[in-house]
DNA sequence: AGCCGAAAGCTAATCGCAGTAGCTTTATGG
DNA sequence: CCATAAAGCTACTGCGATTAGCTTTCGGCT
């Protein structure tokens, strides 16, 4: 029997194939292992359980959608910045209309890779800081600026991908409303025009 | 042997207390079987399958979140209404912090009970509707607003409860952000200071 | 009071998939 | 050429969903 030569990558890689093929309910070892060319067993010669695979999915996903965001936004600040990252972050997830299930369900640092997990997510935290930096904002408002930013683009992106949004009104329309939303927020605390709102 | 006297309303709520006290993971057809003192398979007489199982659970969670939501929004308007909107939701999200996962995998219209799950989507986003009303917003604008609030408060719940956050940050303050944010944002629309940004 | 059919439960059995055990073979480095 | 570790494989266990078919209870009707 010629070897498959497999690593942890690789069978990462036919995973996400298989995800974005069959959906989460359809990502099974056996599927993954098909797929790479050997018996699904010896999977475990590579990853350690399938809530595993997962965790190393979320991680690839995670790197791979900070990259892209990051090079968009490299080199823009303020509305542009933020307008970019909006529409990267949901491009990714329109590529890839199943991967988004991955950022909501694996446990948080449990098992081998979980500092991995929040290495990754860190990565992608801090694009979010830098595009969100241009606005002047300082202390735990740039934190909540991130958080809003963050909230944002994944309840969009997972109301729509989820069948969320029902009615016929055009999606794209709505996320550039809710991208001026953000936009013009932010514009607002980082130029307040007196002390209007709450602390 | 005593009847258990089940009917799918009683199992549902079964299903809905194994879910809380175990999560998603845990919820089971053996678990939920044990709580209503019955053999598995006799579930089979309420429910066509777990995933039936979960769209009912979905409609349930809907409903309940509608009703409570709609109570305390009733006879408020502007931004008292959607502060209250939004604080409620994540309170209820805060009391059940597994069941957010309902609204997020079950299938669109598939089955039986889709219609069922359509519905009760549709009377939250009624209250939703009537949340924002107040705004003065019209056409699609009134509806992308729906989508922006809805995105809003899905995304930050569903941040909040998977581990999303974490940094030390105070959560609340971080909602209070985002709350203001939308708010600021649609008092903005409805009151037009210019032809300013994207159509 | 007693009968009947439907509905609710049960036990036994099937099926698919995650995960484990232990063997076999391929690469290699010495 | 040989020892050994890693990569695969087959066989097996266990669990949970689901199906099949039997048994019992219940409500209505005579």
């Amino acid at each position: 029997m010629a070897r498959a030569g497999l690593t942890q990558q690789i069978v990462t890689t036919h995973a996400l194939d298989v995800l974005d093929a069959a959906g989460p309910a359809g990502l099974t070892l056996k599927a993954v292992a098909q797929r790479a060319g050997v018996a699904a067993p010896s999977l475990y010669k590579h990853v350690r359980s399938l809530e595993d695979l997962r965790v190393l999915m979320a991680v690839r996903v995670l790197t791979e959608a900070a990259e892209r965001i990051g090079a968009a936004v490299m080199g823009l600040a303020g509305d542009e910045a933020l307008r970019t990252f909006l529409r990267e972050f949901r491009a990714y997830a329109g590529q890839y209309p199943h991967r988004h299930t991955l950022l909501e369900s694996p446990p948080p640092a449990a098992g081998e890779h979980g500092p991995a997990l929040e290495a990754a997510s860190a990565h992608l935290v801090e694009i979010a800081f830098a595009t969100v930096r241009g606005y002047g904002l300082t202390g735990d408002d740039l934190v909540h600026a991130v958080r809003a930013l963050r909230a944002v683009v994944v309840g969009f992106v997972g109301l729509e991908h989820s069948a969320g949004y029902l009615l016929p009104t055009d999606l794209d329309a709505s996320f550039a409303f809710l991208t001026d939303l953000l936009a013009a927020g932010l514009n607002r605390h980082a130029h307040p025009p007196g002390t209007q709102d709450r602390a």
